[in-house]
Formats: structure tokens, C-alpha cells, sequence
DNA sequence: ATCACTATTGCGACTCACTCTCAATTATTG
DNA sequence: CAATAATTGAGAGTGAGTCGCAATAGTGAT
């Protein structure tokens, strides 16, 4: 099916971000090794916010050598490089998820660890100006909402 | 001064929260004990937001045979039973605030790290609206912005 | 294709914040 | 004051993540 631009399956954003793991290491001088194209590739096609140890049981699937320490180092230097995103949610250990997506904040099912993505422009807004009044620019910031099914009644 | 409650200062919120343990320990069956009555004195006249460690430190001048694994526990148990509040920040460490005041969420100066509490009804109240979209009741968020001191210029 | 160069890897040792175990201590109740 | 059991201090243990190092393998030049 040439020319149909409009599937999102599996492998969707992967050539965009491979795309971009090579023109990051030739820029920085890295190299582009089979470790990096792979645990890259598998970390964009999770729809959910793997942990490292989630994520390397997923790679090592694919390619059994793959070491954890690898997965940790990718994962420190694709972040700084701003090529994936680490969060840290109220269970103390790092998730990571693909680059590229807009910026969102996260819905933390306490019962189901599932996470669900959101956008609001006004908390954005209110938090411009909360650091603004007081003399201060933002550098960042965290959000979460833990939650759990509402109760129906 | 006999009458004078304006004042606010070393002190003002432990008698209250001294009480408060004293409460608690009675209901739970659990001993008012000297660590206990030190480690929240000394929180409750912390201004900021004292680390485990920062939070022996200063212990240990008044009492210097108490143990840092007591000043953990007794967060612990004063936190499951809402007498102080643990927070987590950018840095990974748990730092502790005596509870009581009113909520409130955090900037974060990431340059002196100092910790500043400010409250927005707007954001709560979004919050709230965007679980309710979602089908979920709200059990706790994070939320936290790190700043800096804006450039001049 | 081969080489030289050096970034990267896998491994296991290590760190750091925090928790646990256990014998000794001590708050509480009678 | 004695009996009871919660709590403590000390140090060993845990778990996520980092680090040092020898072996491996991208990369650009030949």
C-alpha cells in the first residue's frame, strides 16, 4: 500500500526517531550501535511508560544480550539529548517514554498503574503566572493526578 | 506577654502538634516516647523542608544518641497517620513538613533549592474537573515547579 | 575489505537512600 | 515497683541505579 501516509500502527513514530538517534550521534560523535537503534525502537513502540527493568525484559526478547546497564545508560543520554523523557511518579522508580509526542501531563491509576496522558493550556497558564509573580522562571515542573475508577452509585 | 497569641515564632505550632501525638499514641496504643516528641519539635520549628538526614542533624544537637533509622521510622509512622506530610522532589530524597497547615503545593528554586508553598484554587479545581472527565475520582496529586530566579535585564 | 581509533558494551562491584533484624531499653498499666 | 510489650540503636540488608574496566564494535580513512 505505497503513498498511505495515515497508518499509525506498530513502527509509527520509530523511523522518525531513528531518524533522529542518527543525526544526534553524528552531531555528537556517538555511534549508532545496534544496543541504541533497538532499545530505542522499543521504547517508541510502547504505548505505555515502561520502567527500566519493563523495558529491558522487552528488549532482551529481541536481542538477549542487551545488558540493563545499557538500557540505563541509553536511557540517561537519549534524555539529556532530549530524545526520550524520564518520569518519576510516587513509586520512586524511573519510567521512560519516546520523544516527540507534545508536552502532557499524567492520570496515575493507583489500582491499575495505568497512566493515562493530558493536556490542559490553563494549568499551563495559572503556572506561568504562579512563577512569574513570584520573580521566578520556570525551568520545568511535575504533574500528576493519582486516581482511581469513580465509584458508581 | 501573657496574651499575646499574634506572636508566631520558635514554636508556635509544636504545643499543637505535641498534643496532637499525644492523641494519636493514646488511640493507637503506640508510646509517647522522648524520640518521637524531639524529631516532631524539631520538624514542626523547620521552616523548610528538611531531608532525613538534614532533619537528624539538627535532632542530634538536642539529643545526640537518637538514630537516623528512628528519625525514618517515626516520619513513617507520623506520616500514615497524617501528622506530617513527605515530599519528593526532583532530587529522589524524601523531605518531611509537620503538618497541619492548610494544602498547599511546592516551587522549587533550582538554584538555592530552596522550597516555596503556594496554593492555587484554580488548579485544584481543574484538576478535579479533568479526573471527573475521565471517569476517576482523585486519591492525591504531585504537582511541583521548578524555577529559578527570573533574569533581569 | 582492512585498519586504527576510541566510543560503547557487559559484567560485576559499588553507592545511596532507606528498611529490617534483633537484643537491649523504656513507656505504660496495674 | 513489676510485668508487658512497644520502641530504640546499631548494623546488616535491599533495591534502583551507577561506575570501572577489559573486551567489543562503530566509524572514517586507506
Amino acid at each position: 500500500m505505497p503513498g498511505d501516509e495515515k497508518t499509525q500502527e506498530a513502527g509509527g513514530m520509530t523511523d522518525n526517531l531513528e531518524k533522529k538517534l542518527e543525526e544526534l550521534c553524528k552531531e555528537k560523535g556517538m555511534r549508532v550501535t545496534e544496543q541504541r537503534r533497538i532499545i530505542l525502537k522499543i521504547l517508541s513502540d510502547s504505548p505505555d511508560h515502561p520502567n527500566a527493568e519493563e523495558l529491558h525484559r522487552r528488549v532482551v526478547r529481541l536481542a538477549p544480550s542487551i545488558s540493563i546497564a545499557t538500557v540505563y545508560r541509553t536511557m540517561n543520554t537519549l534524555e539529556s539529548y532530549g530524545l526520550i523523557e524520564r518520569h518519576i511518579f510516587a513509586d520512586g522508580r524511573a519510567r521512560y517514554e519516546a520523544g516527540g509526542s507534545e508536552h502532557h501531563d499524567h492520570l496515575v491509576n493507583v489500582e491499575t498503574d495505568e497512566i493515562i496522558e493530558f493536556r490542559c493550556d490553563e494549568i499551563e497558564e495559572l503556572q506561568k503566572k504562579i512563577a512569574d509573580e513570584h520573580g521566578f522562571d520556570i525551568v520545568g515542573h511535575r504533574f500528576e493526578i493519582y486516581v482511581r475508577a469513580k465509584k458508581r452509585r
